[in-house]
DNA sequence: GATTAATTTCGATAATTCTAGAAATATCGT
DNA sequence: ACGATATTTCTAGAATTATCGAAATTAATC
């Protein structure tokens, strides 16, 4: 992953409101939750949401998937590990991993 | 870790500039750059600099020492861990952690 | 105590982000 | 087609952030 696409991840992540939006969707698994359920969490007004949610899917974070009136918004886990492996290998050699290349995760 | 706090490290984290700062930091290890040394690796301005690692120092990714007329910055190893294990713990629980039970709704 | 070096603070401007109401769009059931 | 629901797009004001030159600060050196 390039500092590029981190920094922008980062970003995206280093807001309140949007680091909820990402840890409801993480934590109901790999179906995620569609765009009202999460309104329904966070009680934000539907288009300040739509608009953060907008920002997750702009860089890839979130993907989202239509079914009938509802959209589905699911969490991009690979990417998060992607992101998290950037931290780890560039941002935290000394602390955590001496010499590994942030593969090994089971 | 608070989720506002986890939040503003990305925050911070999030801009291209301070990412290499960040990275930098922890390249050149626990001793740390001086910012002027830091200003020599990036090119950029001295103020445009002071005011990205200021950034920094302020939610404790990276602490500052005084020597002599040089000021010493070092990241902040545990804090980065931590902000590491929140993201790993809160936000890709089902890739990565087995700490909770990971209910999967489905 | 003046001089030089390292860094910050100040001040001003440009650009971006956040927020949310209103209007528009998409889909479904009838 | 119509009405209801779900969500986005449009729009704009307020707040925040980024940028950087100039001036101020701090500390070593002469």
């Amino acid at each position: 992953m390039e500092l590029d696409h981190a920094a922008r991840c980062l970003e995206k992540l280093g807001n309140p409101t949007r680091l909820t939006v990402f840890r409801l969707l993480v934590k109901a698994g790999h179906d995620g939750l569609s765009v009202g359920a999460i309104q329904e969490h966070l009680g934000v007004p539907a288009s300040t949401l739509s608009h953060h949610v907008a920002h997750l899917v702009n860089v890839g974070l979130v993907s989202q998937e239509r079914e009938g009136r509802v959209l589905r918004c699911r969490p991009n886990f690979p990417l998060m590990d992607e992101l998290i492996g950037f931290l780890t290998s560039e941002c935290c050699v000394l602390a955590d991993a001496p010499e590994e290349p942030a593969a090994a995760r089971a």
